[in-house]
DNA sequence: GCTATTTGACCTAC
DNA sequence: GTAGGTCAAATAGC
């Protein structure tokens, strides 16, 4: 390997690491942020090109896959869907490919998201279920996601909040019974988020989950963890899983490319395509939609952490990095949560 | 004792 | 009137 493109990596690298110790400030700052992770980019990207060059690589490597904290990815998607602005209907689809893996970490479930507008007339209910005005116009988040097909199969995926179930009913026609859950922050951070979770009866290993709401707790000083969008790497890992099926999307000039690129996976916005196994397809005119995230989280009791990753292992995909750097006074500590848990007091008085 | 889950009853949109 | 959604008392687990 010649000098210049190790040099050229090592520029990148420490672009990274620029990047990462001026964080705090840059999130404030999306342009900035967004040229700086661009730079970083070009310059690994060069580096790339030249390795490719040199060694005789395909042009294009099987796309190793970043796994996303789903509630870190909604944010993302919130975040795309306000970047995306004014683009006519027809073109804010957006596809994400997440590939479930089989490497160390938290590996989520494949699943599939549909967003939805509550209110939208034009949307036609893809259940057989007749439309239920709700008392608010929230928009309603359809996901699918796999259930475990080994072990407690009754326990919904792990979606990165933490869900308190206040009911289940059996649901006329289906053969599961729907599973009602709201945010266990309700009380205390008037969090609206709700969610309900169902088997479908075609496929007893998927749940169908939908979400109303956005979760507000996170946007208390005091509340629970919740990331901002440049964090995502935070919940970021890497996966050496299959080569995944090819994504046929038509990207269109928008920072979200970029970002993708960033994260080694497939975000385009395009002006068409199809849903299929393990996509993310998000459609419609959401709002303030997209829910919080966190960093970890608790089902049943139990905690999740989210592994971390270094920026430079996103992007070499290495996903070797065992460190907890420096971008951690980003991010509430988990004993944060747990106190803002604890102070999540029973509901009483109803 | 505190918190989460279960589940029958009740409320509400259609 | 019916089905979906929510409440809240009872219960379980830590």
């Amino acid at each position: 390997m010649d000098d210049s493109t190790i040099t050229l990596i090592l520029e990148g690298c420490n672009q990274a690491r620029e990047l990462e110790s001026n964080l705090a400030s840059l999130v404030k700052q999306p342009q900035l942020l967004y040229n700086s992770c661009d730079e970083i980019v070009k310059v690994f990207d060069s580096a790339k090109k030249r390795l490719q060059s040199a060694y005789d690589m395909p042009h294009e490597l099987h796309p190793q896959h970043i796994q996303i904290d789903p509630a870190i990815l909604q944010e993302l998607l919130q975040s795309i869907d306000a970047a995306r602005g004014n683009l006519p209907e027809s073109s804010r689809m957006i596809n994400v490919e997440l590939q479930q893996g089989s490497g160390g970490g938290l590996h989520l479930p494949a699943m599939d998201v549909t967003l939805h507008s509550a209110g939208g007339a034009s949307g036609a209910s893809s259940s057989s279920q007749r439309p239920r005005k709700r008392k608010e116009n929230m928009e309603v988040r359809v996901e699918r996601m796999a259930a475990p097909k080994i072990g407690n199969t009754e326990i919904p995926p792990e979606d990165g909040f933490t869900w308190r179930k206040y009911g289940q009913k059996e649901i006329m026609g289906s053969r599961f019974p729907r599973g009602y859950f709201r945010c266990t922050h309700q009380k205390l951070y008037q969090c609206p988020a709700k969610k309900q979770v169902q088997r479908l009866d075609d496929d007893p290993y998927t749940y169908e989950v939908k979400y109303r709401g956005d979760h507000t707790c996170h946007m208390s000083a005091t509340a629970p963890s919740i990331l901002p969008l440049p964090d995502i790497t935070r919940a970021m890992t890497t996966t050496t899983s299959e080569p995944p099926p090819l994504t046929s999307t038509t990207s269109t000039t928008t920072s979200v490319s970029s970002l993708g690129r960033l994260l080694s996976m497939d975000v385009s916005l395009s002006g068409g395509g199809t849903s299929s196994g393990g996509m993310i397809e998000v459609s419609g005119s959401g709002s303030a939609g997209g829910a919080g995230t966190s960093t970890g989280t608790r089902n049943y009791g139990k905690e999740v952490e989210y592994p971390v990753v270094d920026m430079a292992d996103v992007m070499f995909n290495t996903g070797v990095s065992n460190t907890i750097n420096s971008m951690d006074f980003l991010f509430p500590s988990m004993e944060d949560k747990w106190d803002s848990s604890s102070r999540d007091k029973k509901d009483t008085g109803k």
